[in-house]
DNA sequence: TGACTATATTCCTGTAGAGGTATATAGATC
DNA sequence: GATCTATATACCTCTACAGGAATATAGTCA
């Protein structure tokens, strides 16, 4: 992966925060949809973009596709992920998002075992 | 400054270079096309692109402009500079790069005093 | 089967920007 | 003044997206 790559990837608002979201956990369109206040449109092309660019994979579960950041990761991407992650903390959006990412995490139940964290009841699939 | 705005500086491969360069040392123009092996026009639009963006700053000696990064950066940006010269230390074009500024920096001896800094001696890539 | 849900794709329009050629500008030198 | 050097800008074309509306697709469920 090409250096610049990433930052192609990274150089678009809805996509930065998309995988910010990403570095945190998998997540399903919907949930984006939810968590960014994005057109459903806008949301699915943008993870087609960042499909394309193998930034992340998609994975059906039933009804529902599950998008994470690729398990093998370039040392490049994951140092880049990392300083997004840091420099996030200090910006309002971002924050905010992975405030709404928490929220969703304790109130929304599908996909099936989707946020079995080890504090509620596991759901393995 | 938004940091997608860092990003979307970061997205080109010749700004990448820049930058990257710039990171070391201040320089100008005619410098950056010896080490990219660009056209001036491509350059100097570059340097346009991140001027307006105040990505970097510009003074005037003698003939030649004198590009720089700002001397007060925000966090997120030296956070991204710094993952910039990390990453590149693995690519063979950005190795590359210092590698010529390395020779420019024995071999050239203008604008007057350019690279006079005693402090600055040949750094391992 | 058909209806429904979640997601993707197609078609459209508008805009940013990349790169080239030619030209303009600013300062230095004669 | 004219001329040179270093750099910037204007003008052009072309392509990549960004975003929206409409539609298609894949899986689920009655």
């Amino acid at each position: 992966m090409e250096l610049v790559q990433i930052y192609q990837c990274f150089c678009d608002q809805t996509r930065l925060r998309i995988l910010h979201l990403l570095a945190q956990t998998p997540l399903c369109v919907c949930h984006f949809q939810e968590i960014l206040g994005e057109p459903q449109v806008k949301i699915s092309k943008h993870l087609a973009y960042l499909r394309k660019r193998e930034m992340v994979v998609a994975e059906r579960q039933q009804n529902w596709m599950m998008y994470s950041l690729p398990g093998k990761r370039a040392p490049e991407l994951e140092a880049n992920l990392k300083c997004l992650r840091d420099c996030a903390q200090s910006d309002p959006v971002f924050k905010g998002d992975l405030k709404a990412l928490t929220k969703l995490q304790s109130t929304c139940c599908e996909p099936e075992g989707m946020f079995a964290t080890p504090k509620r009841h596991g759901q393995a699939s």
